[in-house]
DNA sequence: CAGGTC
DNA sequence: GCTGG
């Protein structure tokens, strides 16, 4: 078994946090490891509290994050003729080449932010408040296990797709090696700590699957197996996606990579014909396996933000969200963030789940002075109509104050047009609201 | 109720 | 409407 043979790249976390991302429900297929405390702290890497690892289908990638350098690794099976551990310059170059394209590195996402608060106000609010994650990127995945992990997603939450994700791989590719995290305290004199399997200190050295190819789903054993895994309805989609992927292509794989080249479009149309595949699911892999940036998926959180933050009528959540309602907001919001905008709704994503907000969101300092900050009421669904008024007024001066004179402005006009109901503020609305309405809808029973 | 779809 | 974190 391999061991600290770590390498490092300079990396901010403000360009690439590993704790944001990677649990941000774009991968489903990241392991994650909390590492325990280093008896000492003797170099950079032991002030790393988690490590992460992807099984790739001939090495385990193995990273680590501190405040300024990415750590990687490359783990391969024992039998491998080449070394249990890479010193193979060769392997160590594919494995740091296939790093800077899965984190798209080339982008600069600090200066993609800043063009963000620039040209839309409710991004620079959030930016100021504090409650806009730092160093979630897009993903460029490979396109298969997005596909298969995002017809897993509907109606579903992030956790139990994960679970889902990694138990398909468990029962449908064998292990190609098996791995534990070794202590900090072993990582740091770069020795073989491992050399015999009777070393059984460490209770569970974990198995790592590579992710299965369409073929393995193919076998009509495989609906009843997904069944039994938990797939529930989704189980006969992705069988049957497999299926027409496996019979329609020689190559599946490079089928669905080769329509990376086409216009965004011509690629939707393309997943579309898939089962289990919607304009939702479509969306997720044009953005986060095809290269299509400004792609924005519209689900529940993006749908409450078209809405709540920006005034959008969508209808609501899945029912009532007509084709055309979901296009007409898509395009709008891509007006407003531009033309990088599926990763602006990725950082506004991950920044509105609950369990990624509580690594920044600290009640007891809070940033800034809490403003006033109104919440839109729920939109009953009815036909048609965006909200005409709908629009980022003029740069200028871009104080606190006038984002929220504006946000009252669209409030205003939604309750005239819309009535009542109300929706649940997200986190981002809640750093920005006064206590008299925190405390207001404690008393209605809301929270 | 959850990163919707048939 | 599947189903479990």
């Amino acid at each position: 078994m391999a061991l600290a043979h770590w390498r490092s790249l300079s990396m901010s976390p403000s360009q690439l946090s590993l704790a944001h991302v990677l649990k941000s429900g774009q991968s489903f297929r990241w392991t994650l490891t909390r590492l325990a405390p280093p008896e000492k702290v003797s170099q950079d890497i032991d002030l790393a509290t988690e490590e992460y690892s992807l099984c790739l289908s001939d090495r385990l990638v193995v990273l680590r994050q501190t405040a300024t350098q990415l750590y990687y690794q490359a783990i391969f099976p024992a039998s491998s003729a080449s070394a249990a551990f890479t010193t193979d310059p060769k392997l160590d170059r594919t494995t740091i080449e296939w790093i800077k394209k899965y984190f798209q590195l080339d982008v600069d996402l600090v200066q993609l932010e800043s063009d963000w608060a620039a040209r839309d106000q409710v991004y620079s609010k959030g930016k100021q408040v504090g409650t806009l994650l730092p160093g979630v990127r897009v993903l460029n995945q490979d396109p298969w296990e997005c596909l298969f992990g995002f017809i897993c997603s509907s109606n579903n939450n992030i956790a139990r797709i994960t679970s889902m994700v990694q138990s398909a791989a468990h029962h449908f590719s064998p292990p190609l090696l098996t791995y534990q995290p070794p202590p900090s305290s072993q990582v740091t004199g770069g020795a073989i700590a491992a050399a015999a399997s009777d070393m059984t200190v460490s209770a569970n050295p974990k198995a790592y699957h590579p992710f299965p190819p369409p073929s393995s789903f193919t076998d009509a054993s495989t609906v009843p197996t997904l069944l039994s895994l938990g797939f529930g309805y989704r189980s006969k989609f992705i069988h049957q996606t497999a299926r027409l992927l496996v019979e329609s292509h020689s190559d599946p794989q490079k089928y669905l990579e080769s329509l990376r080249a086409l216009p965004t479009d011509k690629a939707r149309e393309a997943l579309l014909e898939f089962t289990g595949v919607g304009p939702k699911v479509a969306d997720c892999v044009l953005l986060m396996s095809l290269g299509k940036k400004e792609v924005v998926p519209l689900d529940v959180h993006v749908v409450g933000f078209a809405e709540r933050l920006y005034g959008l009528r969508t209808g609501g959540k899945g029912k009532g969200m007509t084709k055309s309602v979901y296009g007409i907001t898509q395009s709008k919001l891509r007006e407003v963030w531009g033309d990088w905008a599926g990763w602006t709704q990725a950082v506004l994503f991950a920044s509105d789940l609950p369990f990624l907000m509580s690594s920044i969101a600290n009640p007891t300092t809070r940033p800034i002075k809490p403003v006033k900050i109104k919440v839109l009421p729920k939109i009953e669904s009815s036909e048609s109509s965006i909200i005409t008024s709908f629009s980022v007024e003029a740069k200028g001066e871009l104080t606190l104050e006038g984002v929220l004179a504006s946000e009252r402005i669209n409030k205003r006009e939604t309750v005239e047009r819309i009535g009542q109901g109300e929706s649940k503020p997200s986190s981002l609305e809640l750093e920005a609201e006064s206590m008299g309405d925190r405390i207001k809808r404690r008393r209605r029973g809301e929270l």
